[in-house]
DNA sequence: GACCAGGCACATC
DNA sequence: GATGTGCATGGT
């Protein structure tokens, strides 16, 4: 079977094993942002109250983040964990929206994505798993979000090679895929959770014959 | 009481 | 260029 078909095979398994995963369904694009940065190395119901503490101080928005102190962002943030970094690193990505697009979110929808890919990676605190979630979730561009899970799957699978990195897995999806943005968001999603189902601790493929590993989308 | 979670930057070898 | 380390909380 060809890569392409291959993949959306795999894509229709995930999907009818697990049903969609519903990541980042109808929140503001500000709120992603955030829970993009927050959720680096962390578990997501962390992530969960610290914007819950963000809303419920009136916060969560570029201008409000922008006027705080470091310090008190960071006590807000607390329960997300990496408090004082990742404060650090909001501030970073908003004062860059605020310089470059004035603070204005809509003012990026209209740039292009390889364009607004690059500003996000130039930011300090910003690497390609986060700029790309922004990207995918919060502004609906066709980019695939790749993790460490999707690098562990992709390989054990045997469409990449163990020491593929970031940009060769996600050249993997991206050639082989139609652009379907509602499809990259739940792909990516539906990766992870078969990543933590079935690959956890498995430090990626190195030396994994594939059909000895319990990984199988059929669930054996 | 380890171990892990939807990473990234920086130091060191 | 590869490898190691700091960042920090809360759930299992």
């Amino acid at each position: 079977m060809n890569t392409p078909d291959k993949l959306m095979e795999i894509y229709e398994l995930l999907l009818g094993r697990f049903g969609p995963q519903h990541w980042w369904p109808g929140e503001s694009p500000f709120e992603v942002i955030a829970g993009a940065v927050l959720t680096q190395n962390t578990n997501w119901t962390n992530v969960e109250k610290a914007i819950a503490n963000l809303k419920l101080a009136g916060v969560l928005s570029p201008g409000a983040i922008h006027k705080m102190a470091p310090a008190s962002l960071a006590e807000l943030i607390r329960p997300a964990g990496y408090y004082r970094l990742k404060s650090k690193r909001l501030k970073n990505l908003i004062d860059r929206i605020f310089d470059e697009y004035g603070g204005d979110l809509t003012a990026m929808e209209t740039v292009e994505t390889g364009l607004l890919r690059q500003a996000l990676l130039s930011v300090a605190g910003i690497g390609p798993e986060t700029a790309d979630s922004i990207l995918l979730y919060a502004f609906g561009r066709p980019v695939f979000v790749i993790d460490a899970y999707t690098a562990r799957v992709a390989c054990r699978h045997g469409l990449a090679e163990p020491e593929a990195d970031y940009a060769q897995l996600q050249d993997l999806f991206q050639s082989n895929l139609p652009p379907d943005v509602k499809m990259f968001n739940e792909y990516h999603a539906l990766l992870v959770r078969l990543g933590k189902e079935h690959c956890r601790r498995l430090p990626r493929c190195v030396g994994c014959p594939l059909e000895r590993l319990p990984h199988n989308i059929n669930g054996d």
